[in-house]
DNA sequence: TCACTTCTTGACCGTTCGGTCAGGATAATC
DNA sequence: GATTATCCTGACCGAACGGTCAAGAAGTGA
């Protein structure tokens, strides 16, 4: 129980060990269980104490590797960044609304699904008031939705979908995908499922472009009728 | 900066003031204090002494009144399923499916709307794996869920609406509307407003209830193509 | 083998945490 | 006015917090 009583006891890394995997392996480590301590708990309510524990390592060792509490989680926060950014393509009005749209809301239920503890991590510092991240939603991400936006207008004008409201409609489709990482506890219990299996993601990827689309009224070349 | 040198300065209660009414006062303002600050930073960020700045009182005060930080939080927690399930009245397969899921989406978002507050604190408490509400999940809510549910499965049987997955449909209301004070800091952020305004509010609502409803092929009385 | 860098960690620091408590202030009852 | 019950709060407690540091262990290149 106290800090002393765990011996660490790290698997691996008996002797040798080439140059520096130690050092990657480590770190991996840490960012990993910060992850979750981090997303499970808010930046204050987490404790190196238990991101420590959780990686196998004495506190210290975080320390030596990290700088700061501070400093591991902002590390964090842009390694989600990145994630999010890798699949923020960019579109154009000559693409076909209804795989675009499709392609979004797959994308980003990937992401929810692939990393949760991120994901959570995310949710916990914009529900905190985004002390770290106001900077990047006020710049880089009202650009991008913008610059979405403008097309999500042209495509109406075209005739493409209705005229809704774009920027509402990205956060209806960020919230609704988002929900399964963030909200999984109430998923789980209210389903009375253990986990979630890629077929019910697929279910509700599907379900979810189903009524979106139909619901923006978005031309479809294969539309069929729900179901 | 330092606990003693904040002279806490009550406004009122100079004299007498009838009956209780300190006490009412006194714990009012505790609950709303210590609702923004769970809220803020999750149960283990919170302290007491945040809790006992913002309500204008010292932190044995608080703790006289509320007995423990625990004790707190759960009264939160149930105060927040109160107001949840004040608008949960029941529905049946003779009701109106466009009026019934509309007035389910306007209340919600009203719900997220009058207690911001409340709704990041359900939030942070799902978040970080509901400890404290894992029962209620299990049980009286998912019983609900499920009773929703199958009325739209006969709705969808009378032909009254597309035959989609009932606790997806429900899903997405929640995050949908949830969104809007969970993730207030980012929405605020992208849009480049101050706040919500009624106006915004109204039109989100409507902009939902179009969607959804033409979403899932919902047959209403006064129906018109969106916009 | 030896010098040098990197890694590892227990001990420790000042601060803050949730919670207790004694005892003074105030209000209610007779 | 005396008695009693309730309210209020500064001082204090042990534990846990983020972070520092010195000193030893382990790896590296000559």
């Amino acid at each position: 129980m106290t800090e002393g009583s765990a011996p660490v006891e790290r698997g691996a890394r008996e002797q040798g060990e080439a140059n520096g995997v130690t050092r990657r392996r480590n770190e991996r480590e840490i960012l990993a269980a910060a992850e979750r301590v981090f997303a499970r708990y808010g930046y204050r309510g987490a404790s190196l104490q238990a991101i420590a524990e959780q990686a196998g390592l004495p506190k210290s060792n975080v320390l030596y590797y990290m700088g700061s509490k501070r400093g591991l989680y902002v590390r964090l926060l842009e390694r989600m960044m990145e994630r999010w950014n890798a699949l923020l393509d960019d579109i154009s009005v000559e693409d076909d609304p209804a795989e675009v749209l499709e392609a979004f809301i797959r994308s980003k239920m990937q992401l929810s699904r692939r990393h949760p503890e991120g994901s959570r991590l995310f949710a916990a510092e914009i529900l905190g008031g985004a002390p770290f991240l106001q900077e990047y939603l006020r710049g880089e991400l009202r650009d991008w939705v913008q610059a979405r936006a403008r097309v999500f207008e042209q495509w109406a004008e075209r005739g493409l979908m209705d005229p809704v409201d774009p920027v509402w409609l990205i956060f209806l489709i960020w919230s609704a995908t988002q929900h399964y990482a963030d909200f999984e506890a109430q998923v789980l219990g209210i389903t009375g499922r253990d986990e979630l299996s890629d077929a019910d993601v697929e279910e509700i990827t599907t379900f979810l472009t189903r009524v979106i689309l139909k619901g923006c009224g978005v031309r479809s070349r294969d539309a069929a009728p729900a179901r």
